[in-house]
DNA sequence: TGTACATCAGTGAACGCGCGTTCACTGATGTAC
DNA sequence: TGTACATCAGTGAACGCGCGTTCACTGATGTAC
């Protein structure tokens, strides 16, 4: 009982782009193959021409898509702040960017791989993480939490830090230590910028 | 007027190794390619078998030169240091072997990378970026630049951020700025670092 | 309302490419007597 | 000191693989009259 499927797929396109994305949610930027992509879809590989001009235009998609979620897992942390003092509020609104961003580069390896290795696509949806990280940065200081002389450089300190500790423990050396002392540490590497950022 | 090469080479897997770090340097780790580091060496691709398991093992020589290149290009920057008290003079160490990680990054993207992405080979000389790193922050400890208290997890958080901010800037999304701009932005990274691991 | 025709969205064969790895081989080296 | 022989370090053909992209095509859809 094999339903027949119409010659005319519906929307190709959008069933191309989240197959691509589940593919590299276990494969990263290298399994994302355009053939294995129409495979999946049950469509023949040329059919993805229609849609995209080349793989890099789908992969662009998926970049997209990474940096999107990389945003949403961000926002994720930061909705479960109830701290009622605002400077207090917003220091830990901060800490809760870093942990949402590390927490999905661990959860989805493969999509933070490619959010950062394939150019994002042109006139797509697409997250900002570091508009984000900006308006947070901005928040600290609006509530006093930080001196407006510590906000220059902050956004690309606070950005580094988490990615590259997001990396070293994705695809780096320290890619087999385990949950919780990753957690530990991370609260430890947070603790070290929140001290620099507030140092009156 | 060809040099005729004798049939044995003399001191192959050296030349090979040697090859493949060259075609590292601009091409990253996909780049080297096994039958290419032979071509290179004018020799045919099976010899390489003679003197590796595989193409694994090739990189990960490749990787251990990489490590080794990193840790020199953080000496190197250390080594520039005049300051003759103590305390100031081991946080300007550390700020210098940041500033090292990130010259080696940028310098050198192709071999920074392939020491990221592959397994380092067993038994092989290797430098220890972190191992230097340690040091300089228990020399911080010593001179008493950085209360005890602070000690634990500042490794993994130095690490982290100019590990990050290599990698935003070599292959990520600020892979675009100009080097004067990155050079003055690393300033300030290094500033809020150091604050946080200072702060009384 | 029915039909001719343009356009759209698929198909499948083919091109050209290069890779890692294996294997039977051969030329060169070195060592035991 | 000379030689037989084992061993070492190369060669080159072959295997099997899968990729991205193109092209002439065909089936399905929609629109103008």
């Amino acid at each position: 009982m094999t339903t027949t499927q119409p010659y005319h797929h519906g929307n190709l396109r959008a069933a191309l782009v989240d197959t691509a994305v589940e593919l590299a949610r276990t494969t990263g930027p290298d399994g994302v193959v355009l053939r294995e992509v129409a495979r999946r879809a049950g469509v023949s590989h040329s059919a993805a021409y229609r849609h995209f001009s080349d793989r890099a235009a789908l992969l662009g998609e998926v970049a997209a898509a990474g940096m999107t979620g990389l945003e949403e897992a961000m926002r994720a942390r930061m909705a479960e702040i109830e701290e009622p003092d605002p400077a207090a509020r917003s220091v830990a609104r901060l800490r809760a960017t870093g942990r949402g961003y590390v927490d999905y580069a661990v959860r989805e390896p493969g999509l933070f791989a490619v959010a950062f290795a394939a150019p994002i696509a042109e006139g797509v949806e697409c997250g900002d993480p570091y508009g984000l990280l900006n308006e947070v940065l901005d928040e600290l200081v609006s509530t006093g939490a930080m001196r407006v002389e510590r906000r220059e450089g902050a956004d690309v300190a606070c950005w580094s830090t988490v990615h590259g500790y997001a990396d070293l423990h994705v695809h780096g050396p320290l890619r087999d230590v385990p949950a919780d002392e990753r957690d530990r540490a991370l609260e430890l590497v947070l603790d070290l910028a929140e001290a620099g950022l507030t140092r009156p």
